[in-house]
DNA sequence: TTGTAAGCGTTATCAA
DNA sequence: TTGATAACGCTTACAA
């Protein structure tokens, strides 16, 4: 009795009279059916209990409906934030994701590159940055890049340069005297260089006096050391005059309001500051921090639309190489906070 | 000529004279071929550059190797990092996720849940509270919940009854006059109840003053102004007494702090607060913050291993019902940070 | 150690 | 509008 495991379709066709085939029509295209037969199988479904398996129907139909995704990690608000939101276009695309985590190695990468086809994604959705773009686009599927070096595949990036830009400027029109900005070393590859190359120009062409400070900081103890450094220099620098810095990510620009707090009760009126990210580290510091907002929405939306479309396109022309890259600017959105905004009024309550 | 897109077993059998059988053993159980036709097969494979299929393989194995997760956002730190342990078991058990966000809606949830059984899921990991688990068990596949109501089915859980004991008796030992517990209004099937329980019961049996705020806080400001109000409450209650708050998450211990420290220009030491979950809030706060660590590490590993235990039984009993549901529970691990270890030397430098 | 042949549960191609 | 039949690319008895 209990020999076989799954309901399929022959079970189905067999208790209705039908073919295997009339039951994947009901499936595929229903409205080639009479309404009374449509019927018939809805009800024949229910009473079977029937429960679809898209594994067969890809192994037919060749269309998985999965994208690839690599992502270097969920602790960061930034990464898990956009994993989030990609995921989300499940509701409009229907695409399920296959996910892994890259620490950056890249054998490791490419093994679960290789994993991913053998699960014949459809399309790559990836945000690490061990394996050249190069090397990506030999593998000749859609793939979409974000903010990471995408010279020879499509890609959706923040307008970094211009978030430093409209960083930059806000503490200028702040009357700052000095401007600095702190950040990782960055290659000249990834988007994110804009951030130093932003701010450069805007304060040469302003003529402001500006310095810019560029450290390896990789864990919390070290950042905080580094930051203590960078302060006295700074204070050493420019004493009584109004100093504005922009922090190229929340979480370093965090500490820094939390050194100067906690050194001085209150954050210190000659000291302007700006973050990147709008992470919750911004938001939920002791004083907002005014910040760069990445519209992570909208990269993980672009991102996934670009590549929809990508996929679109390859399924009609397998044969053509896939098409030039293509290449989306998003721009970031200043959010004013505390750090530039004092309100002299909140200081004395 | 460009006939056959993918080059399959097939083709390498006929290209090596072997049969799709030996190429099928050389992936599966390659000891059982001699070493020679090993390597003519593993050059043919180079030669006629083959990729695996494992769609096709699933469909004829039954085994897809993929495990559903179904968790409620990526936006709270709690959550991300749990998926990023979990994801990261990959190397251990080579499990693939199919990860979708419920954001609490029972009907969608149920519309993953078919989504992923027609992906013919081995098992499921679930984190959100949407669908009661005597519905789950009625899906008869191994599931393993995480922080949830769980009285149908497996789950790992932290001993959170414990993490309240620890944080609270942490605030006794330093000789607090009143004790505190903030919290959301919590139902007692939820693990999390753990919390108001164990600070109850020390409380009780210590004989110690202390108070429970129980508050819906949805969002940033609605928690600000309720803290705020809190705050008072406990002033005026409690004037010149040294107060032990424990607080039910890192976020409103955060906010909590941030309101002290703008009021008073630093912690008052008549202030003693414990959070909980070891979130990024905590550590980066501007004192950073005393909390209870959920292992999420543990859990997540655990979770998982529970979870292909039970595959495994599923395999080899596929009539037997789903046996058992087992509860585990991660005991979690308190740390001292400067809201309630201060140190006086700091406060002068 | 190797091969034959029958699945796995769909979709796709032709016909009717 | 419906059906027969051959894919899809692999695994798995059962044989040899």
């Amino acid at each position: 009795m209990a020999r076989k495991q799954n309901v399929t379709f022959a079970d189905i066709a067999k208790y209705t009279n039908f073919s295997k085939t009339t039951i994947s029509r009901y499936f595929n295209n229903p409205d080639s059916l009479t309404e009374k037969n449509q019927k018939i199988i809805a009800d024949a479904l229910e009473k079977l209990n029937y429960q679809e398996n898209k594994v067969a129907r890809i192994l037919a139909s060749g269309q998985t409906e999965f994208v690839g995704v690599i992502i270097p990690n969920l602790f960061l608000h930034y990464y898990s934030e956009m994993l989030d939101r990609i995921l989300s276009t499940y509701e409009t695309f229907g695409y399920k994701f296959l996910v892994f985590l890259s620490n950056g190695d890249a054998d490791t990468e490419r093994q679960y590159i290789q994993e991913l086809l053998a699960y014949k994604i459809e399309g790559l959705i990836i945000l690490s940055h061990a394996i050249p773009s190069m090397e990506l686009a030999n593998l000749h599927i859609p793939i979409v890049a974000i903010e990471r070096e995408d010279a020879h595949i499509s890609s959706i990036n923040t307008d970094n340069y211009m978030g430093a830009i409209q960083a930059t400027s806000l503490l200028y029109r702040h009357n700052c005297e000095v401007l600095f900005h702190i950040n990782n070393p960055t290659a000249k590859s990834i988007p994110a260089y804009g951030r130093i190359e932003g701010f450069e120009d805007f304060c040469r062409e302003q003529q402001i006096p500006h310095r810019i400070f560029l450290h390896e900081m990789k864990d919390q103890t070290a950042s905080q050391e580094h930051l203590k450094e960078i302060l006295s220099e700074i204070e050493a620098d420019s004493p009584g005059r109004k100093k504005g810095i922009f922090v190229s990510n929340d979480t370093h620009a965090s500490i820094l309001v939390n050194l100067l707090v906690r050194k001085y009760g209150k954050l210190p009126e000659d000291y302007l500051i700006v973050g990147f990210d709008d992470s919750p580290a911004s938001r939920n510091a002791i004083f907002p921090i005014s910040t760069v907002a990445q519209q992570i929405d909208v990269l993980a939306t672009e991102a996934v639309k670009l590549l929809v479309e990508q996929i679109e396109e390859h399924k009609n022309s397998k044969h053509t190489p896939v098409s030039e890259p293509v290449h989306k600017m998003i721009t970031p959105v200043l959010i004013r906070r505390e750090t530039t905004e004092r309100d002299p009024l909140a200081e004395n309550d």
